[in-house]
DNA sequence: TAGGCCATCTGGTCCT
DNA sequence: AGGACCAGATGGCCTA
């Protein structure tokens, strides 16, 4: 698969207005002050704005756009959008966080990150069950933990299954000591 | 260069 | 009415 760390990028919108990008898109500011945002992106963010401002010059020019009215409210809009989707992808990486994984090299994509979660909650639900059923899984044979777990991952990690038994062994291991911890 | 992944825009629909 | 949500379209970036 394929390396998905990349920097937040920029589409010049097809519609655009008088607005500066500096007083219209908070998001774009975000986008230079958030936390994890690199020198470096913050500079391609900002050069994104200047190329979404000059197409909105460019097609200012067109006859028969909309009116301002419409044209703000449909900006807003956008805006909102963004932030929305700013959210889920907040919550997508929070969720990126708890998830035991064995690329951590690799940022999990949205699918394998859902994927991923389904089955860890499949294995932690097993473990509950086993626990309710007074029977402790034994970390060093490969335990029934995570069979689950183990499945669909080969399902959404193509690679997945060549990684070595070790990671899910651990896995395990960190299961088992963390109940007996606790 | 193709394909995967992603951010953004956009218009429609639902909800408050 | 206005905001939230959704899905399709578009185009950029990256890797094989």
């Amino acid at each position: 698969m394929k390396t998905k760390n990349r920097p937040p990028r920029r589409r010049a919108p097809l519609q655009d207005t008088e607005a500066t990008p500096e007083e219209r898109t908070p998001e774009r500011s975000q986008a230079g002050s958030g936390p994890e945002l690199t020198k470096g992106l913050r500079n391609r963010a900002a050069k994104a704005a200047g190329a979404r401002a000059e197409v909105a010059g460019r097609r200012r020019q067109g006859p028969g756009g909309r009116r301002d009215n419409s044209i703000q409210r449909r900006l807003e809009s956008n805006e909102r959008e963004r932030q929305r989707m700013h959210k889920l992808n907040n919550a997508f990486q929070a969720l990126r966080e708890v998830i035991p994984h064995v690329r951590a090299d690799k940022k999990l994509s949205k699918i394998e990150t859902l994927t991923l979660a389904k089955n860890y909650i499949k294995s932690l639900t097993a473990t509950i069950l086993t626990m309710s059923s007074g029977c402790l899984p034994d970390p060093a044979s490969g335990p029934k933990l995570y069979q689950h777990y183990q499945q669909a991952t080969g399902g959404a990690l193509g690679d997945t299954e060549a990684q070595p038994q070790g990671h899910l062994q651990r896995y395990s291991t960190q299961i088992h000591s963390f109940r007996e911890g606790s």
